[in-house]
DNA sequence: ACCTGAACACCGTTCAAGT
DNA sequence: ACCTGAACACCGTTCAAGT
């Protein structure tokens, strides 16, 4: 199962998965995924480059671990089954952009990656349950899972895009404001406080709101329709 | 305006934005983002990898130059105003979608950088216009456009990283089913087919189905209802 | 068993110098 | 004006060798 495990044979390893995993977020949080490399979570463990690779195989299995350990107790969100479907996907939706968030460039890490440990998949089963119990279908619970989640990592993306415009060349809402007040764009013109808001939370509210309530036709079909 | 441009003195270039721009985007149907070095580039283009940068101050640049150019013409799938608005939006968003789909990774460049040309602006002011003309509130619009592109920026990616498992880890659908199955995962475990499913298409229209149905329930609020 | 040292094959970007 | 050559300061990854 584990590589490095077993007896204690030899020294005590100085690295292991779990302060590795750590360190690695700190190291996140502090400079940007951008700045995250193997050698500065070496230099940040006190070893070389090299001996990284004996917990993780690639840089890529590095990030899928975060991924899932970012992901880490959003399941619980949902509360116990049984409460109102709507406001138990909206806790868990919550949850998920709240994790990303916790995070600096959480939304590129976990969309870079594919995690499929027992926190994503965690999460996935509380979110179909939650749907099924209501009484949707098995499959429009699934479809809804991945509709919600692909919104929630596309916001956040935006979201976290805009906290740290340095990386990815986010133009600035003035720049914005003034080309589109220049050109040809009489509809974006017409609201540019909405154009280059920062409400992101009530911009993931309204999003998800419309989802939810996408869902709820969906769930009481129009009576007489067998679909 | 344009640096390199004016009376024609000198030697011609070698190398323009146009044909640079169109080499890129071949080179990545080919190769994928992560073999799209200014390297790579530049042998395609006969030239070393220094000369690209007067025409592209960065690499970023020269990726938010590609996804504005991907873009081009997808607001015009809107077709002529007047007709119903929500297959206006429908069409929008699925010519965005398809836009994305056409080069190889299409969706992570889009989503890596912020492109505000004319393509997307043009897409953007379409879309904000075919929900105002139907008589959304313009904040309502506004937010509607957003919520729609980060969805399908969203979807997009998670369809594009399944195309191409490689890169980015996804696990493959055997591996998932088996985790899954033997895990205790009872509401996914129901309906594995969905799960593990390759209709990309089927899923894109599931969510775009709920965020317009979410969307026609806020276009005509309750009788009664200020908000 | 665990880590170092050193290398391999790359990157993006800059800039003096050539033409 | 446009591009080359060459460098700078990095990358992820591998692996013999040390302890």
């Amino acid at each position: 199962m584990s590589s490095p495990s077993s007896p204690a044979r030899g020294r005590p390893p100085r690295l292991d998965r779990a302060r590795t995993l750590e360190t690695a977020l700190a190291l996140l949080d502090r400079s940007g995924l951008d700045a995250l490399t193997m050698r500065s979570l070496a230099e940040a463990m006190d070893v070389r480059a090299g001996a990284l690779y004996r917990y993780f195989a690639t840089k890529q299995d590095l990030l899928t671990a975060m991924a899932e350990r970012m992901m880490d107790g959003v399941a619980d969100a949902a509360g116990a089954p049984g409460g109102d479907w709507s406001e138990r996907l909206a806790a868990l939706a919550r949850g998920m952009r709240t994790a990303l968030l916790a995070h600096r460039d959480g939304a590129r890490v976990f969309a870079g990656t594919h995690a499929t440990g027992e926190n994503v998949l965690g999460f996935a089963d509380t979110f179909v349950g939650a749907l099924r119990e209501a009484g949707f279908r098995d499959d429009d619970a699934v479809r809804a899972l991945y509709t919600v989640a692909n919104f929630t990592v596309g916001h956040t993306l935006e979201e976290q895009a805009a906290l740290h415009p340095e990386d990815g060349g986010s133009a600035d809402a003035n720049a914005l404001a003034e080309t589109v007040a220049n050109g040809p764009y009489p509809h974006l013109g017409a609201d540019l406080p909405t154009l280059t808001s920062t409400d992101f939370p009530g911009l993931f509210e309204f999003g998800l709101r419309l989802l939810i309530d996408g869902l709820d036709a969906r769930r009481r079909p129009a009576p007489g329709t067998t679909e």
